[in-house]
RNA sequence: GCGCCUGUAGCUCAGCUGGAUAGAGCAUCUGCCUUCUAAGCAGAGGGUCACAAGUUCGAAUCUUGUCAGGCGUGCCA
């Protein structure tokens, strides 16, 4: 990674210049040296700001540091260098460095930006929504969020396993079998609409969109009804459901987990276990019948009940289970949840690490709530109201492309208001399209260089401005050779260079971005840089015609060209989104 | 009350884990299509980084306090 390569470099010279005893008090370099992008273009490619921080432990003057290190620092990559204001050393990149980052482009093409694998396995455990309706909105931003987490982190080198978890037991699921008994009896004509209990049950409306006679008359005995066999078969329905809305938009597990069937299956179940240790282990007590967990010993603010005083378990005894069980097939977890549940997490890990597992090996990457605005005006999402937006109705007025984008691109932490009258607005003006027409124009050129040529004029077809051999070759040569831009870089005026030298610059970074990203669990920084690639192709593009007579300024740009939609197809597949030929 | 999150341009958001003159997009205004896709480019206006102290060479970023908004604080999930 170039950044890491310019770090490493700065290390070296801190060294030598210790050893040269230049760098007074200081013993050994430090472990990391940051490298910045300045903001003003005059302070150059790179600023290293190392000079300022090791003031106090030289015992020298920032500028004096500075200029130690300089002198001894290997200077191969940089064409000009310069010490500036209380010490930065202000970098600028050699041609030579910014073709081996368009070398490295080539050579590991769709691997481009990738790590290697570093044999660590992740758990990634998320949406898990109840299996007792449909997906809206909220599930949507966790699914997307989820699966770029995922995507980032294989491609940062971890091997990760995807997981829904299914809440399909306890009191929700009665409710579903009730709910689902009561609208098959309407549907059948057997009660009407004013018998059906709304008060305690799914809304009848929301659940005559899933309970179909042709279908439920296939797999229930409509004259002798039985409710848990109702709340089994709706309970499938709307998993499979659930399951193809996830698939519609590129979200895909590994396994979907059953808690009933994994949890509560045999005697003692896995939950019951739970129980039994912690109250062997003095960590849970019994108090009016119920059982307690200890929390507050554990970091909790209050002690939190496992098991009900009607001897049913809560949500917290079934979870522990349950996360006890994951830390039996890996070695890190990470949860997404929703904001509204961060209150638990220190239930969770208090007894987790109470049960002798390292609770730092859980992470919990929480996303704020999704919430429904209209023109502009917020509104409450609710069944009754009717106005509860399915990732469905999405994907119909957005389309997918736009829909992951939307989703990824605000940092998870932050609340999202989505106004779904300016979503369908969405169509000319929606940022992704920005980003796809980089990647369509790139495309575009290489069409036109190698399609045969229409003469308007007497309606001919002529020859390919370059044969399609030449151009393989071009590309081919691209990983390995050097001097295509040093050879056309006293050909370029100002803005032809700026915006050549800032492209590659961008390029340059894309392995650094995916790091950061993946190392914060932020995929919106790669929507980010999508954008930012964009921009500077489009600037590119702008300053720098690509066909033009002169082969060695054509070849340079073309390789260009090429390397640039390389990294755009492969952001945007990081992200599911699709990365077209032709707009 | 207590805990967590948020507060940056009219709006939606970035700000590289403490760096130099705080940036994009949308919206408003001005230019650029007989040359590779104008879903684009070039430019203009727009800021007390919620407020106040503190930490240091240096703060939108870290600490503390205040204010405002969201969420949580169940023998619900």
């Amino acid at each position: 990674m170039l950044n890491d390569l310019i770090s490493s470099l700065f290390k070296q010279s801190i060294d030598a210049a210790i050893a040269a005893g230049k760098l007074g008090n200081l013993k050994s370099a430090p472990e990391s040296i940051a490298v910045e992008l300045p903001k003003n273009p005059d302070h150059g490619d790179r600023a290293i700001s190392i000079a300022m921080k090791l003031t106090k432990d030289a015992g020298l003057n920032s500028r004096q540091i500075a200029q130690a290190i300089v002198d001894n620092l290997d200077r191969r990559y940089f064409s000009h260098l310069d010490i500036a204001g209380p010490g930065f050393i202000n970098l600028t990149l050699s041609y030579e460095m910014l073709e081996k980052t368009i070398n490295n482009v080539f050579a590991e093409d769709e691997r481009y930006g990738s790590s290697k694998s570093n044999g660590k396995k992740i758990l990634l455990e998320y949406v898990s929504a109840n299996p007792t309706g449909d997906l809206h909105l909220g599930h949507g931003r966790q699914a997307v969020l989820g699966s770029a987490i995922a995507s980032l982190l294989k491609v940062a080198g971890y091997d990760v396993f995807c997981e829904f978890y299914i809440n399909d037991a306890g009191a929700q699921i009665e409710k579903l079998g009730k709910s689902c008994y009561q609208a098959i009896l309407f549907q059948e004509s057997k009660i009407d609409r004013n018998d059906y209990d709304e008060e305690n049950n799914y809304p009848l409306d929301s659940m005559l969109e899933f309970i179909h006679p042709a279908q439920y008359r296939h797999a229930l005995d409509v004259n002798n009804l039985d409710i848990n066999a109702c709340a089994d078969y709706a309970k499938k329905l709307f998993q499979e459901h659930q399951k193809k809305v996830l698939k519609d938009i590129f979200v895909e597990f590994d396994q979907w987990y059953s808690e009933s069937e994994n949890l509560h299956q045999g005697s003692p179940t896995k939950v019951d276990l739970i129980a039994q240790e912690m109250l062997a282990k003095d960590l849970a007590y019994e108090l009016d019948g119920a059982l307690w967990f200890r929390a507050k010993d554990h970091g909790d603010e209050r002690d939190r009940v496992l098991r009900k005083a009607d001897g049913k378990y809560t949500y917290l005894a079934a979870d522990l289970a349950y996360h006890r069980d994951k830390f039996s097939r890996a070695d890190y977890l990470i949860n997404i949840w929703g904001a509204d549940h961060h209150g638990q997490i220190p239930g969770i890990k208090g007894a987790l690490q109470a049960l002798g597992h390292n609770s730092e090996a859980l992470e919990i990457v929480l996303y704020q709530l999704v919430s429904l605005a209209k023109n502009g005006v917020e509104v409450k999402m609710s069944k009754r109201e009717g106005n509860v937006v399915t990732i469905t109705d999405l994907v119909d007025e957005v389309g997918i492309d736009a829909l992951r984008y939307f989703m990824v691109e605000v940092q998870a932490n932050n609340r999202m208001v989505f106004d779904l009258e300016l979503a369908k607005k969405q169509d000319k003006d929606n940022p992704v399209y920005y980003i796809q027409y980089a990647h369509a124009r790139a495309c575009s050129i290489v069409r036109n260089l190698l399609g045969e040529q229409i003469d308007i004029n007497q309606g001919t077809l002529e020859k390919p401005i370059l044969q399609k051999s030449e151009f393989d070759e071009w590309l081919n040569n691209a990983q390995h050779t050097t001097g295509f831009f040093e050879n056309i870089a006293h050909k370029l005026n100002t803005l032809e260079s700026k915006s050549l030298r800032d492209l590659v610059l961008t390029i340059a970074n894309y392995p650094d971005e995916i790091e950061n990203a993946a190392l914060n669990r932020a995929p919106y920084k790669i929507a980010n840089y999508l954008n930012h690639l964009a921009t500077m192709f489009h600037q590119f593009y702008s300053h720098n015609r690509v066909i033009v007579d002169d082969k060695d300024l054509m070849r340079a740009r073309v390789i260009i060209v090429v390397a640039t939609q390389k990294v755009l197809r492969n952001a945007l597949k990081l992200l599911s989104i699709s990365a077209p030929e032709k707009m």
